[in-house]
DNA sequence: ACGTGATCCTGGAAGC
DNA sequence: TGCTTCCAGGATCACG
């Protein structure tokens, strides 16, 4: 469910409620996510909360120890409410800090996870990401390098977290169509100067996202429980059959590794 | 080394 | 109305 966007947002709805806080209580309501919920999780107790960070499409709170990671996976997301709150289908795990505010992932498919990272040390599973698609670190001329020679459809090459974080399939879309290149087409194949204007389009079609905050589709809502508004401003994700933007071509829907990709025959190429 | 496909799980929508 | 089938925002891992 969520993309980058939608993680950011989260990150900035709880930061609140956590930075500073101490954390009282943990609990573990149900461990058999993505992976077990790691057993050290619990070493978060009776530790301040330093700050909430981000990275890629995982949540990292550290608490000085070491870092609780929460990936929200597809239908994932987190809320805030007073402590004893009864809880609801799929509320996996909860935190309690000492203010009395309840930290709860509700997970219905349970592709999210919940790890602990020790202080000083990087989490496998963060070890081999990409750069930050909002960061410096993206730039035209490392994608066009790490694309050379590949044959993998440049949808799929933006989605590889190893060549850049954040991208999934709705902004992957979105970011394509922008940048009038067929979702199909070999990312070894692509000009230099093509790369160019998708790194723009990425950069922008994820930084509005935020703004709105973030695509409610079906599951997203941001920690305080309000919808985000970008859907309405979603060109193809969604809009197979419909007329292009553009062109008025019918816009097109196929699968491109398995995942629904929607373009413009006429606009992309 | 690279690229594709199966796979984890639940629920909403569409089809019959 | 009710049962069945398909589809979904992710990403690792097994395999050719």
């Amino acid at each position: 469910m969520p993309e980058l966007p939608e993680v950011e947002v989260t990150r900035q709805g709880i930061r609140p409620y956590l930075e500073g806080a101490t954390i009282k209580a943990v609990y573990r309501h149900r461990e058999a996510l993505r992976w077990p919920i790691d057993p050290e999780v619990t070493l978060a107790i009776g530790n301040q909360v330093i700050k909430v960070h981000r990275r890629a499409k995982y949540l990292l709170i550290d608490v000085g120890v070491g870092s609780l990671v929460l990936h929200l996976g597809m239908t994932g997301h987190i809320k805030v409410l007073p402590e004893g709150t009864a809880l609801q289908k799929h509320d996996h795990f909860e935190m309690v800090t000492e203010a009395g505010d309840s930290i709860r992932l509700n997970d219905s498919r349970r592709f999210g996870a919940v790890l602990w990272q020790e202080a000083g040390t990087v989490h496998p599973l963060l070890a081999r990401l990409g750069p930050e698609p909002l960061s410096d670190d993206f730039t035209v001329d490392g994608l066009y390098q790490a694309s050379r020679n590949k044959k993998q459809a440049i949808k799929n090459f933006i989605m590889d977290n190893a060549n850049v974080v954040g991208v999934g399939n709705i902004y992957a879309n979105e970011s394509l169509f922008l940048a009038g290149i067929d979702p199909r087409r070999a990312a070894g194949r692509i000009s230099l100067a093509r790369y160019e204007t998708l790194v723009g389009y990425i950069k922008q079609v994820l930084q509005r996202a935020i703004k709105q905050g973030g695509t409610t589709l079906q599951d997203f809502s941001q920690a305080d429980g309000q919808p985000g508004y970008f859907a309405q401003e979603l060109l193809v994700y969604g809009r197979q059959g419909q007329s292009c933007p553009q062109c008025q071509t019918e816009l097109k829907g196929i699968k491109i590794g398995q995942r629904q990709s929607v373009y413009c025959p006429h606009c992309q190429t």
